[in-house]
DNA sequence: GCCAACGTTGGC
DNA sequence: GCCAACGTTGGC
């Protein structure tokens, strides 16, 4: 079983939408770094930070799993979707999604400054520079190192 | 709203 | 295959 990390804006899909859906298709991955990532790493009953970015704090709020086989991404192919890719063949669809399910909200939002801050998690991509990726992998010891930290501060 | 970082596109 | 221009991400 692997983790991850999978940002959203939550102006667009918050962990609030998620807890209230369920399960949700992640669909909009538009990236081929991490569609390579889904497709060849990710499996059901690995689990995932929800993070929310471009916000007024952004920062990890919630859990899921995912649990499901990476599968086409059906909004590549709808030209009134806002990610709607004309190059995206339906024979052979170049964008992946999979779903996930709500687990639960964190006990608090852990934000990003915080773990910035952290010298456990100076490994993980998203504290380091530049980086762009909507989706990561997380470490078990990472995973363990934040679940620790949603009884302080 | 600004802008640094970086991925993608397309002309050559 | 190079690389400048362009678009997007996302923190601040």
């Amino acid at each position: 079983m692997a983790y991850w990390l999978m940002k959203s804006e939550p102006d667009a899909f918050s962990i609030d939408d998620l807890e209230r859906v369920g399960t949700e298709p992640w669909d909009g991955i538009r990236n081929y770094q991490v569609r390579n990532m889904i497709r060849d790493e990710m499996k059901p009953g690995d689990r995932a930070f929800f993070y929310h970015s471009n916000t007024k704090v952004p920062g990890i709020v919630g859990i899921m799993d995912i649990v499901s086989e990476a599968r086409p991404d059906p909004t590549a192919f709808d030209p009134d979707e806002k990610y709607y890719d004309p190059k995206s063949d339906p024979d052979k669809p170049r964008w992946l999604l999979v779903d996930v399910k709500y687990v639960r909200h964190t006990k608090r939002v852990i934000p990003l400054p915080e773990l910035k801050a952290d010298p456990a998690l100076e490994e993980m991509p998203l504290v380091r520079r530049g980086n762009r990726l909507s989706i990561m992998p997380v470490s078990e010891d990472q995973w363990e190192h934040i679940l620790s930290l949603e009884d302080q501060g």
